[in-house]
This record gives structure tokens, sequence and C-alpha cells, in this order.
DNA sequence: TCATTAATTGTAGATAATTTACAATTGCAA
DNA sequence: TTGCAATTGTAAATTATCTACAATTAATGA
């Protein structure tokens, strides 16, 4: 059963999550994260953004900033960068999942 | 009971949403409301803004983007710029009302 | 039809925010 | 102390947004 775009109550608003994107400024302030360093792991491939050119401005989505969340955390904890990355694969997927589970439902 | 920050799994994240703040373009690109047109709701205080000092760039939270979705949707269903202002207060305390409860249950 | 008001749109010139690129710095482990 | 990982600094160029003033379009009532 799809989302349904007209349903006027919207318990909860998974279309706007979807359509959701941001520019660097607002990731950073949204995560602590400084720009500078976002456009560093980018830069690296660690992360991606949705930009079309280069030389526009940087975009993300939710998945984006999540991402960059969940790197931030395990590197509190201790691990590097890459490592960190990697694990966040995994974590991401189950996510996914749980997201697709609640969006399944419609709340 | 709050919302525990550090809880991993994240069934839904309203911890995102309390600090999702974004500017003019993207609250362009998600309603599809062009930027001119935003400012001069603003400027007529139909809508406001997060904006800390005049001169600086705009900047929304989800009530704000929210409020804007529904002033649009009645405007199609044919009201004025005005009377669908008032009208979508009423329905924003609905809204308020069952987030809180969602956000009360923890999902 | 004409005037009036509501709603939107256009745009110039100024300012804010972001871009890339090159370089320097910091922290840690071998 | 050498080397690498990770971050940070910044100049100059570009993109996005700002305000302010004005013009345009659409609906309504005389």
């Amino acid at each position: 059963m799809k989302n349904n775009k007209e349903s006027k109550d919207l318990s909860f608003d998974f279309d706007f999550l979807d359509k959701l994107v941001v520019g660097i400024g607002e990731v950073s302030q949204i995560t602590g994260i400084p720009t500078r360093q976002i456009r560093y792991w980018e830069e690296k491939r660690i992360i991606d953004s949705l930009t079309e050119e280069e030389g526009k401005n940087r975009r993300y989505n939710y998945e984006n900033i999540k991402k960059m969340l969940l790197i931030k955390e395990l590197m509190d904890e201790g691990y590097t960068l890459d490592s960190a990355a990697e694990k966040v694969k995994k974590r991401m997927e189950m996510i996914e999942n749980t997201l697709n589970k609640l969006q399944g439902k419609q709340l």
C-alpha cells in the first residue's frame, strides 16, 4: 500500500521526510558537525550528497544526515573514521528496515 | 518520560524533527512554494520564521513548513490567503496534539 | 465596465553562505 | 621521530538570499 499523498490527518509524515533536502549549513546545525568536516568526509567518500553539479551547493537528505550522526556517535566511542563508516553501513540497513516497517503500517 | 537522546534504535526520530531548521530554498523545494511567495506571506505576517536578525537568511522549522503546506492546500481548494491562514490555526492545533500523543508513546 | 483590493511576481544591487583548492596543524601509533 | 589519519584555516570565486521598490494579474463589488 502506498503512502497516501492526499491524507489530511498526516498522523506522521513520511512524505515530508522523502522531500526533505537541506544544505550544508543546516546539516551542520542539526548534527553539530562543522561544515568543513562534512566536506572532508565527502571528499574522502565516507558520505555522499545529492549535489547535481560541482560548484553548486551541496544537498543532503535524511539518509545522508542520519549517516553522519551515526558515524559521529561511533567516533565518539573511539572508532576511526573508516571503521566507523564501515560499521555504519550495517546499522543503516537496520534503520532502513525499521522505517520501512513503520511506513508499511502507516502508523 | 523524555525522549531518550541515547536510544540507538531510533524507531523514529523526534529529536531530529526538533533540530530541523532549514533555509528558504529548501522550504521552496520541499513545499513547491516559490521563495518569492514565502517571503510575501511572511511580510504579510501570515507565517513566520526563526530568523534572528533582518538581513540574515531566513530559517524555518517543521511547524513553519507544515503551516505553509496546509495553507497551500486550502488555497488550492479556493480559500483566500487570509481565511486559509485563519483556518490553519485550528488544524495546526490538532496536528500538534497528534504529534504530542505519538511522542508520548515513544512509538 | 471600472475601480479597488488581494495576491503574486520581477528585479537591481547589496550581503550572506558556500565552493574549490592549496596548505598547515594536530594526535597517535609504530 | 616518522608517517599517517583526521581535521582545520583561509583566499578568491561563485551561488543563494536579502531588502526595497515597482509592476502585474485576478477576483469582487459599484
